[in-house]
DNA sequence: CTATTAATGCAACTTACTTGCAATTGCAAC
DNA sequence: GTTGCAATTGCAAGTAAGTTGCATTAATAG
């Protein structure tokens, strides 16, 4: 059927409506490699002749978040970013020459980590962002 | 002589004057715990009656930072944070439920996990940016 | 086709931060 | 202590990202 298709059936059966905006938006995370901000989704949009108001972006933004469909990542600059909520823990490599992004798997990510905190902070950790700034292949 | 009244005079003798909100911020980030963003400065200064204009609170900032003073952090929400320049690489745990941010040592963080990224994907990290999110000793 | 209510557009607002420019002030030289 | 220069400041206005209230539109169930 497609993820995107299940994901918009899933919608429908809970009362939420199919509108042009919602689908584009939902295929969009869905096939893209690197996480987008509102305004680089919305410039995405454009291209695809879905010309829909910045507060409706926003507005499915935070209806894609509470649905589990994205998540947010927290990047440095001050733009919050979306991506398509991950099947595997994973984070992200970013490139300071031309802001590409990577994701990365890291195996027992930190979980060593995490329990020297546990035990010598009391200290209770929820979740870790983590990021590595540097050179991608083509940059270096 | 006291590491603020140093950089102080360090910052004298490369041309830069010392006016009465240069001293209150060099001084309030040196005795600082906790990183600090640029509206919880400025109401720190209010309390001890150095008033200031914001613009003036944002320019000192960027001084600060380019004379290597302070270095800016990437926290999750809308705000830029800063913090003494750190003697030893760390990071923070930060609590979810009040707010509270400490600093945590990891010892050889993340070499590995560098050098893995350096061969696996090409790419030259140049630094890394980690936090654990969770609850603090008070807050569980 | 009609009613219900989810979704949208618009304008105005907020918050963090920036910029241009004229006025002020630290401080070094006299 | 007066003067002069340039570092610093304040103010007003501007950006950019994101939010909110409210009237209007439109998806879909019956
Ligand atoms: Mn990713
Ligand atoms: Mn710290
Ligand atoms: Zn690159
Ligand atoms: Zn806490």
């Amino acid at each position: 059927m497609g993820l995107t298709n299940s994901i918009l059936a899933g919608f429908q059966s809970k009362g939420y409506r199919l509108t042009a905006s919602r689908k584009a938006i939902v295929r969009i995370f869905l096939n893209s490699k690197a996480p987008l901000s509102a305004v680089e989704l919305n410039s995405r949009l454009k291209k695809i002749d879905v010309i829909v108001n910045k507060t409706t972006v926003y507005r499915e933004i935070d209806f894609l978040k509470s649905q589990k469909v994205i998540r947010e990542l927290p990047f440095g600059d001050g733009k919050k970013r979306y991506e398509k909520w991950p099947d595997n823990h994973h984070h992200h490599l970013v490139c300071i020459s031309c802001d590409s992004i990577e994701c990365i798997e890291l195996t027992g990510c930190l979980e060593k980590e995490e329990k020297k905190i546990m035990k010598e902070n009391n200290f209770k950790t929820i979740k870790h962002s983590l990021e590595f700034q540097g050179l991608c292949a083509k940059c270096q």
